[in-house]
DNA sequence: CGTGAAATTGATCTCCTTCAAAAAAGGTGG
DNA sequence: CCACCTTTTTTGAAGGAGATCAATTTCACG
């Protein structure tokens, strides 16, 4: 839990909200503005509102459902398949959000996937040969082949319980 | 989701009581008793005591800090780390509910590892040859030197969360 | 005992890491 | 616009951790 001069605790994400101690660390990857909001006004709010509750809840169901389809990726699929789920899941991620532009290095794809950068170098040129994307630009990936990606990626969206994409 | 004949929904476990789709199985390991319990009914529960509430969305949290715990585990450590990680995160689980005596195939540890049983096998022996732990009879496991055996998984329990420990 | 599961061993192969260096791509100040 | 410098991407070579395949041995137990 983050502590700021002369305020009740707070913490940067739900995954701490009832939790004593933290147990990890969080980082922006772009430039970004924090609000911290303090454990005690969130929980007030959350027991007079108890259907924001369930929402936040779900939210907290789902980083669970994301991590356990994280341990699968990055300790049973090699490689290829593993930078292929990750293009997937960003993909997908953002696009529910309505941001299909994204922006990484190929050591932030390598930090995501337990792949050294080497290595994310030579498979992102395999999945370019193969004609599943392309990198037009640094830092950047255009996905050429969705379905052969996904296939590539064994990628199931079911895990990420988004409802409703945007179009 | 389980759908019994007659019954509404129920899940097998809190991660999927808001979840509509199920993304994941669940299997017992020793044989065990199974209740189902209608999402209907915990809901309405939850709703009348939210001090329980609390508690199930806590449990639902350090699930994701366990998970979070594994990505780190099957992405960045080696195979004697690894194993070392899970015998002391078992070990410690074990304890906290007062069973100290668990029992597992060296299959199981390459399933929860993602390593594959030769090499489980062969780490074992290296566990055990450093005095790190013992295997006196099969399916078992004799942790032999706590400390050490911690230090080689890189075992910080801070993320089971778990305040009171059974003496 | 016999039988199937679990543990062990040996050998080979490959995916990926590590080390080292070069080439490209962006920025920045002049 | 160019020279300069940093970050990122790319390439090459070598080494290693662990997978896979195939047997053999040990164990649990009816």
């Amino acid at each position: 839990m983050e502590e700021r001069a002369g305020s009740t605790p707070s913490s940067p994400d739900l995954q701490s909200l009832d939790l004593e101690v933290m147990d990890h660390s969080l980082a922006t990857v772009v430039a970004s503005k924090v609000a911290f909001i303090p454990h005690e006004v969130v929980r007030a709010f959350l027991r007079a509102h108890p259907r924001i509750a369930d929402v936040f809840w779900r939210d907290t169901l789902i980083d669970a459902a994301v991590f356990r389809e994280w341990v699968v990726n990055v300790g049973r699929r090699d490689a290829y398949a593993r930078i292929a789920h990750v293009l997937c899941e960003v993909y997908v991620r953002l696009r529910a959000v309505g941001l299909v532009n994204g922006q990484a290095t190929q050591a932030e794809l390598g930090d995501a996937t337990g792949i050294s950068t080497v290595h994310v170098n030579r498979t992102l040129q395999e999945l370019r040969g193969h004609g599943l994307i392309s990198t037009p630009k640094s830092g950047r990936v255009v996905i050429e082949d969705w379905d052969r990606l996904q296939e590539a990626g064994e990628f199931d969206p079911t895990y990420l319980h988004i409802t409703k994409l945007a179009a």
